[in-house]
DNA sequence: ACTATTTTGTTCTAATTAGAACCAAATAGG
DNA sequence: CCTATTTGGTTCTAATTAGAACAAAATAGT
């Protein structure tokens, strides 16, 4: 029986939905000995030249408080190294390593092909579907953020604007 | 132009999409001076008798260590009190207290109402139809990691069993 | 009745999460 | 050219995440 308070069963299940994706992803890069968030920065920068932290950070939605300490250990494995911009003082240009390099050849095609398996009985059709409503859930989340003046209660400005900002535009893989 | 080493464009929305819902939901929480996993923990404690811990994590989907660490805060808060459990002495019943009743009884239909929001420009089809293809999601995510023998890789075992057990059947609310 | 196994919640660990505060560098504007 | 503002990455904080190890209690099996 639904209890009398409950958030909606699609949003329990997009929760869940989540949950569960991850945890089959990490199987996988726990083998390599690396997190989640490690390895989606493995693949960010292998398909990418001169990556920033501000678009890395744009590429994989990690906070940059964050990702900064992330970078840190992938450079403590030898994974990942920081070269001074030449053109701005303020930036470091992120690449991977020789190491990482040869991981990422290795690793990511196999982790590509085990995460393919989800969709074995999936056709072209029921991805792009399923890509659309996500897509369209995403935009009546931020829609739903903009409903009225921007304000939800008297005091909590600028909500809008945040719900935006995850939102963002951006071009790139996960 | 699509990077040579990509996780599928799905995937990236469904990431993206739990998170832009994450920050949402967040927002208003934030406002009761609660995160978004104490909130649930309310939200699911106002609507059973007789929690415990073990239920409770398998209605909210967060591991044990944590949920310590969570009630422990929310006891500090106090919005929840742990009794002996008169049955068996391993476990502890979880219940509201008084000020956490009366926080559940006006702080969550205020929120449902904030996330209904979401939901303006869908019919109950819609709804229905994205909750169905989230589920045939998680079900693929199980079935993918069942495909052959069980086994990942040489030296990794369970990880079907481990998914399964994220994905296990339960009722309740998010 | 006894032994072996499983279960429940706690403690502990490493990593991540989000975001504020900070400083130096870059940019905007007059 | 100067002042004000914005930006990029670091440091710091509190909370969460996942999961192993643990001890005590319950259950299974003989």
């Amino acid at each position: 029986m639904s209890p009398p308070f409950a958030l909606p069963a699609v949003l329990h299940e997009l929760v869940r939905t989540h949950q569960t994706f991850l945890t089959y992803a990490a199987i996988h890069t726990h083998t390599l000995d690396l997190t989640l968030p490690q390895f989606d920065i493995i693949l960010t920068l292998g398909n990418a030249l001169d990556m920033t932290f501000k678009r890395l950070g744009e590429k994989t939605l990690i906070t940059k408080g964050t990702l900064t300490g992330i970078i840190n250990r992938l450079e403590d494995k030898g994974l990942v190294q920081r070269v001074a911009s030449k053109t701005d003082s303020r930036c470091q240009i992120l690449r991977l390593t020789s190491a990482g390099t040869v991981l990422f050849e290795h690793a990511v095609p196999e982790h590509l092909d085990y995460v393919h398996r989800i969709f074995k009985g999936y056709s072209p059709e029921d991805i792009a579907t399923l890509e659309a409503a996500l897509l369209r859930l995403r935009k009546s989340v931020v829609a739903g953020s903009c409903v009225g003046s921007g304000k939800l209660v008297d005091g909590v400005d600028g909500w809008c604007d945040k719900v935006k900002d995850v939102c963002k535009n951006y071009q790139g893989s996960l």
